[in-house]
DNA sequence: TGCCAGGCCCTCTTTAGGGCCTT
């Protein structure tokens, strides 16, 4: 597959629209099946973190305020993701505050989101749930740090991505799993994939 | 004063409602 940026947020709550600011970004580079090149900071926003943030995120008021300025690292992580098609867990929510710390700084997103989640309900349908977390418990993923954090998070997004493209080679005989092909099962019935999945590819078979 | 998201998905649905998931 070609290259793609797997990206999460950490922020002071859940809707740009009510104010909320982001307090750390991560996004990892995946490429033949592996991460080939990671990107994380702190960035201060000038805005309060709650009690209740601080203690999901373990990312303090103290530790914001010494951070670079928003603008300055969504300038450097949107030059670091360039034009690669992103992928995030819970897509809607990253792509919200994505898009609103990107207008910040004059700048717009150019490719579409791919979302584990939606692809991890359609794909590990039996997962007990598809919080990321439990995702990874039952994908036997590798651990890759403090949950909660961007960069273990964006990590461990990486490694449920690599193993969803595992069961969709397997399960629909695709040798290649594009950017665009995740676009399409996201979107498609639960019901009827197969056939789905099958009309997206004409009917070839590797 | 109290409250405040948004999109997806399932079902006891479709002229709706509620759970899941993200911080």
């Amino acid at each position: 597959m070609e290259t793609v940026a797997v990206i999460d947020f950490e922020t002071t709550g859940l809707s740009p629209a009510l104010g909320d600011r982001a307090t750390e970004i991560a996004a990892v580079l995946v490429q033949d099946g592996q991460i080939v090149d990671r990107y994380e900071s702190l960035m201060n926003a000038g805005v309060y973190v709650s009690p209740f943030i601080e203690s999901l995120t373990g990312i303090s008021n103290a530790m914001v305020r010494r951070a670079p300025p928003a603008a300055q690292v969504m300038e450097a992580v949107a030059d670091f993701v360039g034009d690669h098609p992103l992928v995030a867990h819970n897509a809607s929510f990253d792509c919200r505050f994505w898009d609103a710390e990107l207008q910040r700084i004059d700048r717009r997103r150019s490719r579409a989101f791919a979302c584990s989640m939606r692809l991890a309900r359609r794909l590990l349908p039996r997962a007990p749930s598809h919080k990321l977390g439990a995702l990874a418990e039952y994908a036997d993923l590798p651990a890759t740090g403090r949950h909660h954090r961007a960069l273990a998070d964006a990590e461990l997004s990486a490694h449920l991505l690599l193993h969803i493209e595992a069961v969709i080679r397997r399960r629909f005989r695709i040798r290649e799993v594009s950017h665009a092909l995740l676009c399409e099962i996201q979107c498609a019935p639960q019901r009827g994939l197969d056939r789905c999945v099958k009309n997206l590819r004409g009917g070839a078979e590797t």
